[in-house]
DNA sequence: ATGGAACATTGATATCTGTCTATGTCTGTC
DNA sequence: GACAGACATAGACAGATATCAATGTTCCAT
């Protein structure tokens, strides 16, 4: 099944530097970047990223932080839900995973390497 | 003379799906994420960076939105605190300039290109 | 069934932020 | 020098948000 997430907005435009963003696709992309503008969130998405196997089990985040299991889960919930990570729940332990197509095309329009 | 901006900072880091980033690298990238996280300024950005001699007059941004021209301001206050936008001041108006470098190693750092 | 472990949700609170109006500062012109 | 235009700053206020403690839910083992 194809889901449109949030993040697929972000290959919409074409890089900053090229042309003037809509009104329309800024308030689409800007959530995205929203999401990642948070010290607590990039480190969560810089850690699931780059751990092996592309994903990672929340008991593991959890750990890596000096904060609430809530909060945690509140941040993990953000990047979800602006369609930066997937979800996957397997027996008791919940698995999240970049979603690195979303990532790549945020940072071609960020900025544009072929420029 | 050479100043370090903020902006820099994003140079100084990984792509996030290589290694996790640490707290102090979140901390001084995050910022530069929240300058952008936001439609006007995003829209503002785009409009400074594309335009021709990638730099823009404030007089031409205030006509782009419907806003209070304070409120222009201070989005492009927060754009130049940021490190984003170099500000100069020819007679009575000012110029904006896109900080193309730290818009393509922020894009770098968020999604590698080269991965 | 019962209990515990892994996460999510709820509700509360303090702080941050985007917007406005009003005002200030600087620059060029008459 | 007075005035008008371009832009910044100050102050106020409503809405968003990061955090926590408490509680709910789901799954597995005993």
């Amino acid at each position: 099944m194809l889901v449109l997430s949030p993040a697929d907005t972000a290959a919409c435009c074409p890089p900053l530097s090229r042309e003037p963003l809509s009104a329309e696709q800024a308030t689409q992309v800007a959530p995205l970047l929203k999401a990642l503008a948070e010290p607590v969130r990039l480190r969560l998405m810089s850690l699931v990223a780059s751990h092996p196997g592309g994903e990672a089990c929340v008991c593991d985040l959890n750990d890596a932080f000096d904060l609430s299991q809530p909060t945690i889960s509140h941040h993990l919930k953000v990047l979800h839900e602006a369609g930066l990570l997937d979800r996957e729940k397997r027996g008791v332990w919940v698995y999240y995973r970049a979603r690195t197509e979303a990532l790549a095309s945020l940072g071609a329009l960020i900025g544009d390497p072929s420029s």
